[in-house]
DNA sequence: AATGCCTACAACCGCACTGAA
DNA sequence: TTTCAGTGCGGTTGTAGGCAT
């Protein structure tokens, strides 16, 4: 959002109106959105003088403005490779990843998206992940939603992403594989017993994990090939989990309603 | 056209950590 | 060893703009 589309502003009794500022120890701070004039300022000092020290930054260069407020604008909007616009498939499918790893840990999952902040991604997360859980009605940290993330999610956006592809190079060499029984080995076990694996082994479909509990290593930025594990999604966007987990309407209902929310 | 609700996102806040004095 | 300023991080809030009614 640009700096100068929405201005805290603060009405006075004359009708006119003033940016909010706070008095404190140090004198006047002003909070609120940022002005086109402070960004260009903020910005031609660090150009000058670098970055750090933000405090000492904020009073040399004139910004009546903490050093918090400052390093914030900074790293969230004026640093010159913070990347704009909307969340990738590629991204999203990584932030989900490291979340399942990681949790709530923006910062570290930020380092493995350039151009990224933390403050993005975790917008992200509560805005549409968050919601997707409310839509469900269940909580955000519940096994059945995160597994549900991994497992139904993760292969749907993998899906979009690998057809994107398609569209774009249609001659180009796949790095996975399109045969859905290949793909869909799927860490489907985690939501279906012991009877539905062997149900899937008599059925051919190899069961195997993929993706490792491996702290540190993000699968999309050490070119391994994204191989998240597969549940099969026909034409019309249903399951063939159905016929998997046949013996257990509350999951296939859960990945279904899944499913559906994401349409 | 007016109103109210919802979403996305910028920005703030509080707390924890770190390193220098 | 203690203190304190600077910094980083995660949670939360405020609000512009879009959308439905």
């Amino acid at each position: 959002m640009e700096a100068n589309k929405k201005n805290k502003v603060k009405k006075l009794g004359s009708g006119s109106i003033e940016e909010e500022e706070v008095e404190n120890d140090k004198g006047m701070i002003r909070k609120g959105p940022w002005s086109v004039e402070e960004d260009v300022i903020l910005s031609n000092y660090v150009a000058t003088h670098g970055d750090g020290r933000w405090n000492a930054l904020a009073r040399s260069a004139g910004l009546k403005r903490s050093g918090k407020s400052c390093r914030l604008r900074w790293l969230n909007y004026l640093r010159p490779d913070v990347r704009r616009g909307n969340i990738t498939l590629h991204e999203q499918i990584t932030i989900l990843d490291l979340h399942s790893r990681w949790g709530n840990r923006w910062s570290k999952i930020a380092e493995h998206l350039p151009g990224r902040t933390d403050n993005e991604i975790k917008n992200y997360w509560r805005t549409r992940v968050s919601k997707q859980a409310r839509q469900l009605n269940c909580d955000v940290n519940s096994k059945i939603f995160r597994d549900a993330l991994r497992y139904v999610w993760m292969p749907l956006l993998q899906e979009r992403l690998q057809s994107n592809s398609q569209m774009e190079h249609p001659n180009a060499t796949q790095a996975y594989s399109s045969d859905s029984s290949s793909s869909a080995s799927l860490g489907i076990q985690q939501f279906c017993s012991e009877s539905d694996q062997q149900v899937m082994s008599n059925h051919g479909v190899l069961v195997h994990s993929i993706v490792e509990d491996e702290p540190g290593i993000c699968p999309s930025m050490n070119n391994e090939t994204f191989e998240y594990t597969n549940i099969p999604l026909g034409d019309s966007g249903d399951l063939m989990l159905e016929s998997l987990c046949n013996n257990d309407d509350n999951i296939y209902g859960f990945c279904h309603d899944f499913v559906m929310t994401l349409e």
